[in-house]
DNA sequence: CGGCAGATACGCT
DNA sequence: GCGTATCTGCCGT
């Protein structure tokens, strides 16, 4: 998708609607990202505010790449890496809505029933067992996959400020499809 | 159902 | 040392 190397905030609306694929174990683990959140080099929130590290140097990789990050001593949550190389920039993506391996993908989850399979961060990482190995994959081919859509009109987009941050806060780079019930929180 | 504490380990100061 | 782009269970209303 030509899209993500521009604007993050850009590709934080362009992506929703579109899909992340996780094949294991030769189980399709698909789902459709109804909830965004920008995170650019110049913003205090964002992991790449002070520099390249061994940590954040994905995010200053080439666009398109899987930017997978470990927090509080046991959760992983997702980005893809957007801008051009060089730029600390990337959409974290925070809830999913199942399309394909639902059963799998709740099995992952402990049983959870309902939305709680996937609408979260940390959570749509352990229903398509995205893990620190996914970290810098390129989702243009290979197991995990990003697979584009048509644009979402910008009627259906509600835009917010982000979630879980102590930096930045009133940024409104937090963008969920409006009235869908995977969203992490109204 | 809303609020809060606890879990738990890693990166960076 | 300290703070963390979170989740879960437990408590009270």
């Amino acid at each position: 998708m030509d899209e993500l190397g521009g604007d993050v905030v850009v590709a934080a609306r362009r992506l929703l609607g579109c899909e992340i694929e996780h094949t294991v174990d030769g189980v399709a683990l698909r789902g459709r990202i109804v909830e965004t959140e920008a995170y650019h080099q110049s913003d205090a929130a964002s992991h790449s505010y002070r520099g390249k590290t061994p940590r954040t140097a994905v995010m200053f990789g080439p666009p398109g790449h899987a930017y997978v990050y470990f927090t509080y001593g046991m959760h992983y949550c997702m980005n893809i890496v957007t801008g051009p190389a060089g730029e600390g920039s990337a959409v974290l993506i925070r809830a999913i809505e199942p399309v394909s391996g639902e059963a799998q993908m709740r099995h992952n989850r402990r049983d959870a029933a309902g939305v709680l399979v996937t609408n979260g961060p940390a959570k749509l990482c352990q229903a398509l067992v995205i893990t620190g190995a996914q970290n810098g994959q390129d989702m243009r081919s290979g197991p995990l996959r990003l697979i584009a859509c048509p644009a979402v009109s910008s009627s259906a987009i509600v835009v917010a400020t982000r979630i879980g941050i102590s930096h930045d806060t009133d940024r409104p780079w937090r963008f969920y499809l409006r009235d869908n019930p995977f969203v992490s929180k109204r």
